[in-house]
DNA sequence: CTGAAAGCGCTTACAG
DNA sequence: CTGAAAGCGCTTACAG
């Protein structure tokens, strides 16, 4: 006996008033075709949107469909096709506010189109991340993958996606692969505008925490940061560039290695807006005021940004945007989704209250 | 012509190298039937765990499936069943970092079920919402859905999903409905917490911000509060408990109005840690040092708790091991899951620095 | 432009 | 304890 079954058997026994099964039931495509007087070949074209039926035909066919809210099964429809209606998002991102936000935005961009969101964290250091990944998307049928920093530039993962006729889009600071199915997020673009910031203000003493060097990111950002500093002619110096792992306390770490110097930076690009509050935090400890005694500019926008004090100066990533557009780009390499031509995204400073203008010397 | 195939076709004859599609094809029932000598039939009591079939035969057939690496396909299965294997995350918390560590409790509990999470925001105040949730749970025929605060709260949601015998358990402050069907999260237990830590600090003029009246939390963390202070001899004043929005601006504008009173508190607890930043802003702006002038707790230790200076004092809410929970009470329900007797969660006060003994009068 | 037949990979009655 | 038949709701060849 099927425990399950038993299960919904007894909430069956509970509600004796329940609407009988037969009216309950949803309409199939066998009701449309009986309704319209055609066979169900006819409303399956109609539903995938076939040219080859007449337009009388459609009509009617597509108006019996609205008046019994008749939507097909997106179960059946996969097993016949051999492929689900699964969007899967696979992420690794240790930052909440990042996975949600791109989340988010695969919402938006799959919202009307009939296909789910299944969520997937994971781990690439793991000996079975590679076959679990096979599992999900061999035992889904995904329809496509979104994948978004730092697996998205993880390549075992985009060749066994490659190999099993997965569809995906990546997300990542640079080109990893053919265009239909890369979204690329500029982080060059918004090094450069911290770097403009803070030399319009004077900054010549500049420091840098980068984020860790096995995200692409991390190269974008400083190449973006160090070429934009040097059109101002300011050399970044290496011994002012420090490594961090996108993680408060690393900021923290950084930041007293940077301070620890004479003379010391004047401004601190950090790589993330987490790093960018450890900095706050080594700052205090080193008898700092920011922005008076040192400026701080971070990454990401995160909604602790702006209610940190002071509030902090940050290159804003449009992650949300990210996602829809990713989404997109998914379903029309699939041919579902027939709108505008490719959007870009792009970074834009975020000016608050953690810097300033240098010190006087 | 079906451009989806298109896109597919396109695929393909650009990977030429491409195993052979014999090879790559996953065995099916039948596969695993004929190389066993049984009928299908017996394959799908093997699959389901029924106690009707000879040890032997179940041995021979369990081998042959492990041999062939024989997954069953969900889809099949699930039109078979008239049910998916996709659980809904439905959610409407602001808070990201509650959704993410929502989530991730859930796949926990979901992981090695073969159950996949399909996440769906919403918006209660919609006109549409009763609509859309009813179109998501059909159209997909769910195996089941997880309801976290606020949503969770929403008896017009439950009462459609009880019509559609979609089974669900919701998360939330107070029993709002069958045991069986529900997780409770003691926020009276974590208020009380709050008050024992003020009070046992010497604090007597403690103030109050609340969550949003329409959240159940809110009046269970503000009982509990209350009750536990009465236990030490001392009221909570009307007058200083103020309604904030769960926002960093709500518990500001709170905050300022509890320090313009005279006396005015010497402790402040905030129903979520984002008001109690917001509080640490309204202090700095009266010119008040935390904790040597005011104390301040909060309620829920998101990451930022540990972050900010000094760092919060705050009542940890269990989140990831709620989702977790909640997750195995829907497949209890569903007799997927036989494992122990339902777990309790319950929130911990965290010690930090924004909190300490009450300024000398 | 339209349809009858067969099939996707499973399970539910129904027999035995 | 086991199986042959029919069916879940759709689509793919194949005809016409």
């Amino acid at each position: 006996v099927n425990e399950r079954n038993q299960a919904r058997a007894r909430r069956d026994s509970s509600r004796a008033g329940a609407q009988s099964d037969q009216s309950r039931r949803r309409p199939t495509i066998n009701d449309i075709a009986r309704l319209a007087e055609v066979s169900k070949k006819t409303v399956s074209r109609v539903i995938n949107e076939s040219p080859f039926v007449k337009e009388d035909t459609r009509q009617k066919v597509s108006a019996i469909m609205r008046e019994l809210a008749y939507e097909p099964d997106p179960q059946a429809r996969g097993l016949a096709f051999r492929r689900s209606f699964l969007v899967g998002f696979i992420y690794d991102n240790p930052n909440p506010q990042y996975v949600v936000n791109a989340q988010q935005g695969i919402l938006d961009g799959l919202k009307e189109s009939g296909l789910e969101l299944a969520v997937r964290p994971c781990d690439r250091a793991s000996d079975t991340f590679i076959e679990e990944m096979r599992g999900f998307v061999q035992r889904q049928k995904l329809f496509g993958v979104v994948l978004f920093p730092s697996v998205s530039e993880d390549e075992q993962l985009a060749e066994l996606l490659q190999s099993l006729d997965c569809p995906y889009v990546r997300v990542a600071s640079v080109e990893l692969d053919e265009p239909e199915s890369m979204l690329v997020t500029n982080d060059a673009v918004g090094g450069a505008q911290a770097a403009h910031h803070l030399a319009d203000h004077g900054h010549r003493r500049i420091g840098h925490i980068t984020g860790p060097l096995t995200f692409r990111s991390t190269h974008e950002r400083r190449r973006g940061f160090a070429d934009a500093l040097a059109d101002r002619g300011i050399a970044l110096d290496p011994a002012w560039v420090k490594e961090g792992g996108y993680t408060f306390e690393s900021g923290m770490a950084c930041t007293h290695e940077l301070l620890a110097q004479s003379p010391r930076p004047t401004a601190i690009f950090a790589g993330n807006d987490e790093m960018a509050l450890g900095a706050y935090q080594a700052a205090r400890d080193a008898g700092l005021k920011v922005p008076d005694d040192l400026s701080i500019v971070g990454y990401d926008d995160a909604p602790i940004a702006a209610r940190v004090w002071p509030s902090l100066t940050t290159v804003r990533l449009p992650i949300r945007d990210m996602g829809r557009v990713a989404a997109r780009k998914l379903m029309r390499q699939e041919g579902v989704e027939h709108g505008e031509a490719d959007e870009q995204v792009t970074p834009t400073l975020v000016v608050r209250a953690s810097s300033g203008p240098a010190p006087a010397e």
